[in-house]
DNA sequence: TTATTTAAGTTGATATAGTCAACCATATGA
DNA sequence: TCATATGGTTGACTATATCAACTTAAATAA
C-alpha cells in the first residue's frame, strides 16, 4: 500500500511549488516598492557576486546552479545596469573577475531589505528553530538531488 | 546586530531556489525517462484535475495559484494532447468542467511514478517525520506569505 | 614547439513560466 | 432591462532555462 506515500509526496511536490511561486511574488513586490526593477535572478546574481570577492561567471554559475549561458547574460545586464563590473582575471586570459560597483552595493543593500521583509512575512508564524530545521532540510535534500549524477556544467 | 538574521534569510531563500531548480530538472528527467513530453506545469494541471472531479479553469487556477491566462494556455494544450475534455459545466454557461480522458489518466500514473522516484531521491536521507515537518512548515509559509494581501485572482 | 584537447565565456535558437490588460459571453441583481 | 460582475480567452511581453555551436585562451602531449 503505497498509496500514502505517494500522497505525501505529491503534496509536499505541490507546497514547494507554492512556496516559491509565493515568495518570488512576494519579494517581487518587495523590490518594487524599493523602486528598484531587476528581476530575481539578477538579484541572486548580484549577492553572490558580493559575497564572494573573487567571482567569475564560472564560479558563479556553478554556486548558483545556473547554466553558464544563463549568467552570461545575467551579467551582461547588471553590467549595462552598472551594478557590476569586470576586470581581467590575472590568472586566466579568458576569464574575468565580478566586482560589485558603489551603485551595486548600494542596490544590492535595499535589496537584501527587501529580501529580508519578505522572509519575516514568510516565516512570522515560526520560531528561529523551525526557519534553522527547514533550512537544514532543505540543503540536505538539495544534496541529494545533486549527488548521484556528478554535475558538471 | 541584525546581520544573523538578513544572513540566515538569504541562506534560506538561496537554498529554497537551488531546492526547486534541483527538484524540477530531476523531475523533467524523471518524466523524460517515462518518454513522456510533458512540462512540469502541465502535469501539475493535469494531477489537480484529476485529483478533484469537479475542476473548472477558475478553481483550478486558484487552486494552483496561477493566473487563469496561463490556465487556459496550458488547458487548451492538455485538451490538444487529448490528455483532458472539457464538459459544459451545467451550472453556468461560461465554464467547462474539466476531466481526465483514459489517456489522460494513463500518462498521470506514469507521472506519479516520475514525481515519486524524485521525492524518494531528494528525501532519501530524512525519516517520515522529516519530510512531514518540512511538508508542515512549507505551509505554513505559504499561509504567511497569502494571508496578508487578501487575494483575489 | 607545434598540435591536440580542454576550459571560459559568448551567442543563437528555442522552450517553459508567469504577468497584465483588453476583451467576449454569460450571469446576476438592481 | 440595464449595469455590473464573473469565467474564460487572447495578445503582448518579461523572466527563466536549456542546448549546441562557436571563439579564444590554456594546458598538455607529441
Amino acid at each position: 500500500m503505497k498509496s500514502d506515500t505517494t500522497m505525501s509526496e505529491s503534496q509536499l511536490s505541490d507546497a514547494l511549488h507554492r512556496l516559491v511561486h509565493a515568495y518570488k511574488s512576494h519579494l517581487r513586490s518587495e523590490v518594487a516598492k524599493q523602486n528598484l526593477n531587476l528581476p530575481i535572478t539578477h538579484f541572486r546574481a548580484l549577492k553572490g557576486i558580493a559575497r564572494n570577492p573573487s567571482s567569475t561567471a564560472l564560479s558563479l554559475a556553478r554556486r548558483m546552479q545556473r547554466d553558464k549561458a544563463q549568467i552570461t547574460r545575467v551579467l551582461k545586464e547588471l553590467q549595462e545596469d552598472g551594478l557590476i563590473e569586470k576586470r581581467p582575471n590575472p590568472e586566466d586570459g579568458r576569464s574575468q573577475l565580478l566586482l560589485p560597483t558603489r551603485k551595486g552595493q548600494n542596490v544590492i543593500a535595499r535589496l537584501l531589505e527587501a529580501e529580508q521583509h519578505t522572509a519575516q512575512t514568510m516565516t512570522r508564524s515560526l520560531n528561529a528553530r523551525d526557519v534553522q530545521r527547514f533550512t537544514e532540510l532543505t540543503a540536505h535534500m538539495v544534496a541529494n538531488l545533486d549527488e548521484p549524477t556528478d554535475r558538471e556544467n
